[in-house]
DNA sequence: AATTGTTTAATTGTTTACAAAAGACCAGTG
DNA sequence: CACTGGTCTTTTGTAAACAATTAAACAATT
């Protein structure tokens, strides 16, 4: 059988959802702004159904915030202490999960990884930090997915999208690309402690 | 000012959504059950919309499991490995919370929580575990908003819920009570070491 | 007999229209 | 001037009709 190449299939919500995450990401929909279901309606093209539903997942997220009869709006960085308290158990969720991919990981994953962080790198050339940070996620994504499946990412994934929201720029660009080729080799390399040490130092 | 009672507003969607909580926590909706959209609409007296809202929300929680053009319906028990995981992420938030409250807790607090205590002393007598489950978490629930605001609420509780769907008896109906005003106790004496040791058992 | 293709029923996804709540504005009053 | 009280507008919440997808039952073919 040849390589079969893998094509995500997204629903509607999906994408609008992403693109969303993308705005808030980028830094256009700075913390506070409101959310009009109408507006975002008309700007995507479909009623306001979809977009109920998507401002309810990214709610869920925390992402955004939400009142009732109130509407939505973009939500605002994290008190230190909390901020702190998210970074702690992110860092144990990418833990536990390099430990249960230990032994799992096939060449097509490390072939997988490998080309993520060439998207990375060449977004980094780009100076496209939006789509940097979205890469960044998807590598430690399909870790987690690997590792735990939805149930894991769906516990994962807000604590990486509220981080997200309180450092909005990537600070030191070929740091980024380092730290993920350091723990891809240690997975490569069977070095688990390492690939641990290598996450840990990338979760920040 | 005399006592002003806080009765708390509930939005229709989250009274359906606590029902259907409860219908999973007691056993009513056991896994795999699949929630038809249409049937609830008409059980509740409402319309699609406002139970696509809920059911959304409970899939972000954990406590369903969504497919796209499928519908969802109720999730199953977690693998062990995972399982261990929530508690002690679990855990941690717990703790957190109880660090972060240690001196802000009031005598109206306090006696919220016994309140609460004595409704859970009279939902185990009259054998209605359902209730007794639902107090216990809103004991947990107090504290975590005490000490977070709805930010530390939305990451504690998918992890509650899921614990709730694996064990889905209390056991020790004595113990129960017991364990919470070990915590409350410990609480009042401003022993925050103790509150926290009594916390770690009571969450397992 | 097993598998593939087609039709049909049921269910979800989406749109549109309507009801209710929140916020803005402005006049009137102390 | 501050403040209450009302109307008006905007926005969200809900309902009901329509479109699209899926699953199942059945027929046809190899």
């Amino acid at each position: 059988m040849a390589v079969t190449r893998t094509t995500k299939i997204l629903t509607v919500k999906d994408q609008i959802a992403d693109q969303i995450r993308s705005d808030i990401i980028s830094g256009d929909l700075l913390p506070n702004t409101k959310l009009n279901e109408k507006e975002l309606a008309e700007r995507f093209g479909l009623s306001r159904g979809p977009i109920r539903d998507v401002i309810l997942q990214l709610t869920k997220e925390g992402l955004l915030i939400s009142k009732n009869n109130c509407g939505a709006s973009v939500n605002c960085i994290l008190e230190p202490k909390l901020q702190k308290l998210m970074i702690k158990l992110r860092r144990e969720i990418e833990v536990f999960a390099l430990e249960q991919i230990k032994d799992k990981l096939t060449e097509r994953d490390f072939n997988a990884l490998d080309n993520i962080l060439i998207a990375l790198q060449e977004a980094l050339e780009n100076e496209d930090y939006t789509a940097v940070t979205k890469i960044d996620i998807s590598f430690h994504h399909y870790i987690i997915e690997k590792a735990g499946g939805d149930e894991l990412v769906n516990i994962w994934y807000p604590y990486v999208m509220r981080m997200r929201l309180n450092y909005k720029r990537i600070v030191n660009t070929e740091q980024c690309v380092n730290e993920h080729r350091a723990i891809l080799n240690a997975l490569r390399e069977g070095n688990i402690a390492q690939a641990i040490k290598s996450t840990k130092a990338n979760i920040k």
